[in-house]
DNA sequence: GAGAAAACTTGCGTGCACGCAAGTTTGCGC
DNA sequence: GCGCAAACTTGCGTGCACGCAAGTTTTCTC
């Protein structure tokens, strides 16, 4: 599997980033996001604005990062520990909801901050395309690198539905609080989700058919 | 269909779009990517900068969609015209495939330009992801509108799937002509495009299957 | 443990994207 | 034709992303 250089460098590294999206998020949350410069993040985590940089490449980038935090290493993780007699097609479908339901309150007026800014809006939905490698990886896995063309094909698909998923949830979402102050997005993202993937399901199961049929 | 609002006004904003982006290339090629400043484009098509920008929003935009032009609705038509009696999966392919094809000389010199630069380079990879909307309308079409959601889905797969074998293509490209000057990429992209939209075929034809079923 | 190499931070400079609020052109109904 | 509304252009201002070239810290090797 891969394992992260594990040293003090490292360490301080994903301080400063934990640091920084904190940091972000706090700000936009106190004074509202158009009122958080970059240098303010960058000073409220002790580092120069240009390190800032180094690790975002976009204000809205640390904000969101504050709350979708490391989901892209546990999707991963999610699939991987699945056991092998569900179909690869179940056990991507189940893993990527897990991931994606909500995991309580930490995050609930980040949420709405989220739905409000069409910026963070955007950024937020982007941010599924991170899950594409980890999930590549695992599924590659699965597959047994028979193809590894593959497994990067099915894993690109599945964040391409995550991403509309996402899309389609922030924008009915945002529809409905029209004229009421803003409304927590409640329609349920699982199911969107289970809508958006069940398209793919053919094509995840086919090819661990296949991949089954090679192996054996 | 999608008809666009013929006018003057249309005329004119198609126009300043193409002239845009044939300065964008002509003097990327003359004097190198890296001495085109947005003024110098905007100044060459006789718009301001800020205009500019209403239309393209980066430098690389403008370059790249000299090259890609209309492609999107290309690949749409496409998909459209081919006769119902061939099954979806190879009527999204095959028409992705033709519209991909080198049309021959007009863009040669471009491409190196585009290998060359990483910016560019990337730039050119997600360009693929414009297909995505277009195409989702023509297999709307076909899967008759039983749920467009489905049709969302796959049409973002295969742009997905477009954007990787664009990605590989380049990259295999680069690193093959490491050492002596600049080689052209002559990988063969339609078989990378096969390989890469094969694994969605099952996807592709099982939707198709289940639109026919709730139809009849 | 000393010294070199690699990784990371930072200040600086440059070009750029984009909101905003005029000003200008096009489209449309009467 | 006339005039109004909508679409588009443009100048300006602001914040930002990122290359580059020091300076600093961590790691590696002997």
């Amino acid at each position: 599997m891969e394992t992260r250089p594990t040293g003090l460098r490292e360490q301080k590294k994903q301080a400063t980033r934990e640091a920084l999206r904190t940091a972000a998020l706090r700000l936009a949350l106190e004074r509202g996001p158009d009122n958080v410069r970059v240098d303010d993040i960058a000073e409220a985590a002790g580092v120069s604005p240009r390190t800032y940089n180094n690790y975002f490449s976009s204000r809205e980038q640390a904000i969101v990062a504050a709350i979708t935090g490391e989901r892209e290493a546990r999707v991963a993780a999610a699939v991987a520990e699945r056991h092998t007699d569900v179909g690869l097609a179940e056990a991507v479908i189940e893993a990527v909801v897990d991931q994606y339901t909500d995991p309580g309150e930490p995050g609930r007026d980040a949420l709405l901050l989220i739905t409000a800014r069409p910026a963070l809006r955007d950024e937020f939905v982007d941010a599924a395309a991170s899950i594409e490698h980890p999930l590549g990886d695992a599924i590659a896995q699965r597959l047994g690198d028979t193809d590894r063309h593959t497994a990067r094909v099915l894993a690109a698909s599945v964040a391409a539905a995550v991403r509309l998923a996402l899309g389609q949830w922030l924008q009915t979402t945002v529809a409905s609080s029209t004229s009421s102050g803003l409304v927590l997005p409640s329609g349920s993202l699982p199911d969107l989700l289970r809508t958006m993937l069940a398209p793919l399901a053919p094509a995840l199961d086919a090819a661990e058919r296949r991949a089954g049929r090679t192996a054996s």
